[in-house]
DNA sequence: GGCTTTTATGTTGCTAAATTTCATAAATCG
DNA sequence: CGATTTATGAAATTTAGCAACATAAAAGCC
């Protein structure tokens, strides 16, 4: 099944143009993925309120080959995409309703749009070169690049690499000048004109660093370095409107560190393992918690 | 199904373990997982040379309800772990194709699946209470939450409030000391045990603050907290398998931040643009720019 | 507005899939 | 070496999914 979109993008996009029992469903199926993605397909007609068929419809015009396949998907989806809350859902009142449409909806559509525009080849060379590099230097400055900076020096130093983040500007600039052609800098910008970015990106390229820009494409910063992945953020003059870019960052940032994970190979394991250890000690003795908290 | 370890390794101790059918079927089933995730039990059978029954009963024996549900966790680890449990590895497009999808469908139904499930009247609390005092604490340690502190932080001082965030356990019991009444500490951990964290929303409250906690139902965190928003991480023994809780869990701040503005009011917008213009003298003077970078 | 055509949805019954029951073969044990 | 347990398969039963047909709603059209 050549998928251009996520599952829960396709049935959310039914949810809002299908046909009337179409809604229904689509909208029972969001509010209940983990349900639907077990219950059999009498159950999923009864509670949406429509009949089977419409279901197994449901199922094709999404492009799955039926309710089965439909279901796999979902579960696929599931797997990743985890169950962090409890089950609270009474239905909202219209004021909420609308927050989280602009959160939730702005965070999908820029991850969506990020992943029909991403350039894989360059996510590639930049694991490829993270992953035989002897440091890596992580620059952002600003609250979003700057997290964004520190979020990769998190992902990274878990594969067992040599990491360090920045966001100030004198150990941006101080770090950089210390760089080897065996550095591999990685710069995030969302306007791409931090100055201390773009001048410790000119400095450890001087000294033979490779460098990467997470950047608007022909800014500053994107002429300055050897590597560009593009990333540009879409205007949009609401002010109150939080600022989905972000989601699209981390994504990016998640794909850099997947994609070195794989490049560096099974090792890793070792490395991930020790730190679950190591912190099951800190705190409650449980194996199970999350890396790093 | 009480899963302590995951399905795979499960398979394959029955291909050691158990009996002569059974270890036919389990290295079958082995050697071609994405065929038997999707195949008819009765494929399944014929082609490890067993009967129908044994593997259903090999389901069962592996702590599933059935045939079904053992696909059902075939699938969720195939999406996971498709990348190295493949026996033939995968071309570089494919491979690429595969933690795209990854990658970007778990972000996606994780933000989904937090749309559908999220306590809005929680949030709406916490922004009441945000709003009107005087300072706010964020909390967090460990790489995670300790990011999400800052993005929080990020996000309401731009709203003109007196935030500061924390990720330094000394730093954050200091400032918890001398917290007040009007204080808002806001503390995030995925475990809900970090210490620091746990002692430094006692240590508020006991001064009279209003405390909240972004954490795992039921922890000594969640427990110590006043207003909880549930957030668990289920426990996946995968380590390969990128964390889509990040997005949530940064989907949560923005909430909170969008609904705390908006409890505020327009005089936000103040902020915002003072925010904006102090930026363009630094940055190109594009006003469409982001705030922050 | 009333007619036809198209589209959407539901009802019924059939087919295939999964599972239970029961029978038989193999292994284990005294 | 028979008795008893365990492993496995065949047949029957139940259940799920689906196709074909039927009906209702909507969209055109005169």
């Amino acid at each position: 099944m050549k998928a251009t979109q996520d599952i829960i993008t396709r049935v959310r996009r039914w949810a809002e143009d299908g046909s009337k029992a179409e809604r229904r469903l689509a909208s029972m199926i969001l509010s209940d993925l983990a349900y639907v993605s077990k219950a059999t397909i009498a159950d999923i007609a009864s509670r949406a309120g429509v009949s089977e068929p419409t279901v197994t419809r449901f199922a094709r015009a999404l492009g799955c080959e039926g309710i089965r396949d439909f279901k796999y998907h979902l579960a696929q989806a599931l797997a990743v995409g985890g169950n962090y809350l409890n089950p609270a859902p009474l239905q909202r009142e219209e004021r909420e309703e609308r927050v989280l449409a602009a959160v939730c909806g702005g965070a999908m559509t820029a991850i969506e749009r990020l992943r029909s525009s991403v350039g894989m080849e360059t996510i590639g060379l930049i694991a490829d070169h993270i992953s035989t590099a002897r440091s890596v230097l992580s620059y952002g400055s600003g609250g979003n690049s700057s997290i964004m900076a520190m979020e990769l020096h998190n992902r990274l130093f878990r594969l067992g690499l040599s990491v360090l983040s920045h966001s100030d500007g004198q150990m941006q600039r101080m770090t950089a000048s210390v760089a080897t052609p065996e550095t591999v800098v990685i710069a995030f910008s969302i306007s791409g004109y931090s100055p201390s970015v773009v001048d410790s990106v000119r400095i450890s390229r001087h000294y033979g660093a490779k460098t990467v820009a997470v950047t608007a494409p022909g800014s500053a910063l994107a002429r300055e370095a050897e590597i560009l992945l593009p990333f540009s953020v879409p205007e949009d003059s609401n002010l109150y409107k939080p600022n989905s870019a972000r989601y699209a960052m981390m994504a990016i940032v998640d794909l850099i560190a997947m994609t070195t994970a794989e490049a560096i190979g099974p090792s890793v394991l070792e490395g991930l393992r020790r730190i679950k250890h190591s912190l099951s000690a800190v705190n409650v003795n449980d194996p199970r918690l999350p890396l790093g908290d």
